[in-house]
DNA sequence: CTTGGCATGTAAACTGTTACATGATTCT
DNA sequence: AGAATCATGTAACAGTTTACATGCCAAG
C-alpha cells in the first residue's frame, strides 16, 4: 500500500501530471519501489479523493487534458505521519537468483551465457545510476539540497551494482 | 510464475513435505524468492497434477497425513527446460528507502532511530548467512557438492549486506 | 500449563500485471 | 513513412497476503 505514499513524496519534491510521475518513477522510486502508469493513474485518483494532493486540469486539444498534481497541507501531514512508522522488511524477487540456485542442473555453457547476460545488465545499471549522479552534481544548490536523500539511495544502488558486478565476475572465473 | 520451478528445485536438491520445504525456503530460496505456507501447498498439489513430482502418503494419528513429494523424470525435464530461458528482471520493494527517499520530511531523530533499527536487522541477517555457510562448510563432501551454487547465491546475499551495512554507517554519520 | 514444533489446508481481500484502447504532434 | 513522445485510462487475470481452522506431542 505504499505506492500512495511514494507518489505523495514525488509531489511534494515536485508537482505533474501522472505522466510525468511515472517518468519520474522510472528513474527514482522505481528502483526500490517498481510501479506501472495503469497503478499510478489510479492511485492519483484515490489520493486526490483522499485530499492529500490539489489538480489542476488543463485542456488540450487532440490529447488528454493535463491533470496537474500539487500536494497539499493534509498531504504532507500524512507524508509526515507515514514517515513515523517503522519500515517492514524488503522484498526481492529474483528470477536469476532462483536459475543459478538450480544451476547444477544447468548446461555450463547456458550458466555461462546467463551470468555474461547479468553482468552486461548491471554494468548498465551502475551506469545509468552514476550518468543521474553525475546530472544531479552540476544541478542548482537548491535542486541538491532538495534531492539529497533521493541521492543516498542512488548511492546504495551503486553498491549494489558493485557487488553484483563483483559476485558475477568472481563466478565467472569458477564456472 | 517461478514459485513452482523453485519448488522442483529444492525438491530436486532433497525430496520433503510441504512443511519441510517451506522450512527449507525460509533458509534459502525465501532470501530472493519469498512464498507462504498457503502458496507451497497449493503449488504442490499442482505441480503433484502436472506430473512433475510424486507423492508418498504417511498416515499419522492425530496429524494430518504426510505427503512426502520427490522429483519424476518429467519434472528434472521441466527444471532444466526452465533453466534455458532467460531470466526477467529482478524487483526490489524496500520501504525502508521509500522513507529514506522522503527524509528530508523526517524528524532527524526519528531517521537516527530507524537507520539504527535497518543497521540492527542487516547485521543479524549478516550473521544469519554466515551462520548457514559455516554450517555448509562442516557438512560432509557430498552435500557440499550439491549445494555448491546455492551457497553462491548466499556469497552474493553477503555481499549485499556488507553494503547495506557500509550505506547505514555512512549515512549515519552525516544525519 | 503454556510455548513451540509438526502438518495441512480453505477463503476472502488485496495488489500487481498484461492486454486493450485512442490520438495528435514531433523527430528521423 | 514510421517511431517516439505526450497523455490518459478500462478490464481481465494472475499472484500475494491475511485471516481462519484444526489438533497432537514434547519440552520447559
Amino acid at each position: 500500500m505504499s505506492l500512495r505514499h511514494a507518489l505523495l513524496a514525488l509531489v511534494d519534491l515536485e508537482p505533474g501530471t501522472g505522466y510525468d510521475l511515472m517518468n519520474r518513477i522510472e528513474k527514482s522510486i522505481g528502483f526500490f519501489w517498481p510501479a506501472t502508469h495503469q497503478q499510478v493513474y489510479k492511485e492519483l485518483h484515490q489520493l486526490q479523493e483522499l485530499g492529500w494532493v490539489d489538480v489542476r486540469v488543463e485542456n488540450q486539444s487532440g490529447k488528454p487534458d493535463r491533470r496537474v498534481y500539487t500536494l497539499r497541507e493534509a498531504g504532507i501531514h500524512e507524508l509526515k505521519s507515514w514517515l513515523t512508522h517503522d519500515s517492514s522488511a524488503a522484498k526481492i524477487r529474483d528470477p536469476f537468483l532462483l536459475r543459478v540456485f538450480a544451476a547444477h542442473r544447468m548446461e555450463p555453457e547456458t550458466l555461462r551465457q546467463q551470468l555474461n547476460h547479468q553482468k552486461n545488465l548491471h554494468t548498465a545499471t551502475l551506469s545509468l545510476y552514476q550518468s543521474i549522479d553525475e546530472r544531479l552534481d552540476s544541478a542548482p544548490e537548491y535542486v541538491q539540497e532538495r534531492y539529497r536523500f533521493a541521492r543516498h539511495t542512488l548511492r546504495l544502488g551503486i553498491y549494489f551494482e558493485q557487488a553484483w558486478l563483483r559476485w558475477c565476475e568472481e563466478l565467472g572465473e569458477l564456472a
